[in-house]
RNA sequence: UGAGGAAUAGUGUAACGGUAGCACGACAGACUCUGACUCUGUUUGUUGGGGUUCGAAUCCCUAUUCCUCAGCCA
């Protein structure tokens, strides 16, 4: 996959976190002289989707942007649900997109010793304390939205918090048994400032600390330290983290910090027609509704890739949807616009047939066998040419033939006349049914004057329909896709997600021809299937003897609609 | 009900007191050996109500709607 790579220029539109960051960078800022340094940190219990594709655009677009540099951090604060087989899909979802975190790799759990320090640091300061409330004492005691909350053990003399502190670090207690609190203001409108928990103990092994420890810092805790650590100047991230700002800033400005980074939040991706939550995510794949995390259907960044999408098309989405704080829902043809812009572009064209019939050229001679030049990508010449064979049978598209034409069908139709692909133009003078009456071939004739699909007596031929020769093919399965859900919104409503799952989200077609050139084909690689789509080789069950296609998005089509 | 956010065409996003623009979509046409691509054109918008100002999407007041927060998750 390492040839996917590209180096990018950066095409990064500029957005309101760039206008805080000039604020910050310039003569008298905050950062004034001081390079731009974000990071991206994922919690390593899940695959990257893209949602997260958005976070790593921010966060790495904008340190590319202004010559900085980003840093890949995995949050692993706490070890319940995170596991390393996440590490290192994540790195490699991240490398796809064509990012690159240099040496400035790093795990939250490196500054457990650090953290542990700036915890006793805030006791000694009377700014924390051990609290022996239950997780239900604390829930009943938080008031609500107008009353206080209440703590009884926050006047806990620093001594005492203190020794329990390093009893709960050594083991002494057990789980759930105590807490270390943060005492900031048990009035406050903002619930996450009536004095929250920072440690909690939980003997779990921590895939990166082993045993070493049995108390774990809160995110809320641990994060800003970790942005300090690595002397982040802009924490950029998702929405709901504003009201955890304050806190953010209040372990910033009461511990020795040895920088004071700024967080910054925009609003996450929305597409429609899919889901995003991790949780959801995991349901689909656990609970078998779809085949893996890189299910084509998937808007997992591994799920994309094996669909076809390309990071380049990944990456012109980010631009174009823009950042803002405006919670919004962006439409997912638009995502597919973008892959048809990139690979109209560049994926080469071929010929397959994907719902085949028979077609018989009745004048054509039974052995002769002719060969085509065929371009590549008529967009790009440069791209080349193939061959293929023409000879007196064809597969062509069952669609592209109809008994009795529908209004402005300029496909095959007896009397009509359509050009194959490349080679010549035939007129349709029947067809042949089977019992059930279903036609299984056509006929046809050729007009050899129109050699190379050329109409010397310029006469018109409207349609053009694409082919595959019968004497010279290979078969292949090829996989087309609908959207999983079959309303916008699958999360609102009152009935389960799951409920609005699209049954036909997978029609697998088995008995389909496509050219012999596709022998070829790499796992990965990438081709416009004329006037069908853009395929993507599967890069899991595709063979040479046994070829797998995945639509990664169809062309537009102006007929159907109308 | 407390605190913090946000409202600009169907969707997303600009305009930072001075002509509401761009992209996608839709529609119409041109071109075409892919009913694709490309090209041309059309369509549709500042949440409501007040105010300040020569001038308001932008500033002020007010109303409304939506989102986030009461995990020992992140």
């Amino acid at each position: 996959m390492a040839e996917e790579k590209e180096i990018y220029e950066s095409t990064m539109p500029s957005n309101f976190i760039h206008d805080f960051i000039n604020e910050d960078i310039k003569e008298g800022g905050q950062f004034e002289g001081k390079k731009v340094h974000t990071r991206f940190p994922p919690e390593p219990n899940g695959y990257l989707h893209i949602g997260h594709a958005k976070a790593v655009y921010i966060n790495f677009g904008t340190a590319e942007k202004y010559n900085g540099m980003c840093n890949l951090r995995m949050d692993d604060t706490n070890p319940t649900k995170e596991d390393v087989e996440y590490v290192d899909a994540i790195k490699e979802d991240i490398n796809w997109l064509g990012y690159d975190w240099g040496d400035n790799f790093y795990y939250a759990s490196e500054y457990f010793d650090k953290m542990y320090e700036f915890a006793v640091e805030l006791i000694k300061k009377g700014l924390a304390y051990v609290c022996e409330l239950t997780p239900d004492e604390v829930r009943e005691n938080r008031g609500d939205l107008t009353t206080p909350a209440k703590s009884p053990y926050r006047d806990r003399p620093i001594e005492e918090s203190l020794e329990l502190f390093e009893r709960m670090k050594n083991g002494e207690f057990e789980d759930g048994k105590m807490t270390l609190r943060a005492k900031i203001d048990l009035a406050s409108g903002n619930f996450n400032m009536r004095d929250p928990v920072i440690y909690r103990i939980n003997r779990i092994t921590h895939h990166r600390t082993g045993d070493k420890w049995c108390i774990y810092p809160m995110y809320d805790f641990a994060h800003p330290i970790e942005d300090a650590m690595e002397g982040i100047t802009h924490s950029l991230c998702s929405l709901e983290f504003e009201a955890h700002r304050p806190l953010y800033d209040w372990v910033i400005n009461n511990i020795s910090a040895p920088a004071k980074p700024r967080q910054i939040e925009f609003a996450r991706l929305g597409i429609n027609n899919t889901v995003m939550s991790k949780r959801k995510l995991r349901t689909l794949v656990e609970e078998n509704y779809v085949s893996g995390w890189d299910d084509p259907r998937m808007p997992t960044i591994c799920g994309l890739r094996r669909r076809g999408y390309t990071p380049k098309a990944i990456r012109t989405f980010c631009d174009n949807i823009g950042i803002s704080k405006v919670n919004s829902i962006v439409e997912y043809s638009f995502l597919e616009h973008c892959l048809r812009e990139d690979l109209n572009e560049t994926a080469q064209r071929v010929m397959a047939v994907i719902n085949p019939i028979k077609l018989v050229i009745t004048n054509y001679p039974e052995d002769l066998v002719e060969e085509f030049e065929v371009e590549n990508n008529p967009n790009c010449p440069e791209d080349g040419t193939r061959t293929v064979t023409f000879s007196r049978e064809s597969f062509i598209e069952r669609e592209d033939f109809m008994e009795e034409p529908v209004k402005k069908y300029q496909r095959l139709y007896p009397g009509n006349e359509v050009r194959l692909k490349s080679t010549y133009i035939v007129k349709c003078t029947g067809f042949k049914k089977d019992v059930n009456g279903e036609v299984v071939e056509v006929y046809a004739t050729y007009d050899p004057e129109t050699r190379g699909g050329n109409t010397p007596d310029g006469r018109k031929v409207r349609g053009t329909i694409h082919w595959v020769d019968a004497k010279n093919y290979v078969d292949a399965e090829v996989r087309l896709y609908d959207n999983l859900f079959t309303v916008p919104d699958p999360d609102s409503g009152d009935k389960n997600f799951l409920d609005y799952l699209n049954p036909n989200s997978l029609e697998v077609r088995e008995n389909c021809k496509v050219e012999k050139s596709l022998l070829n084909a790499e796992p990965q690689q990438r081709f416009q299937f004329m006037r069908l789509g853009y395929f993507c080789v599967d890069n899991k069950d595709s063979s040479k003897e046994h070829l797998v296609f995945n639509r990664a998005v169809s062309l537009k089509d102006g007929f159907k609609k109308k």
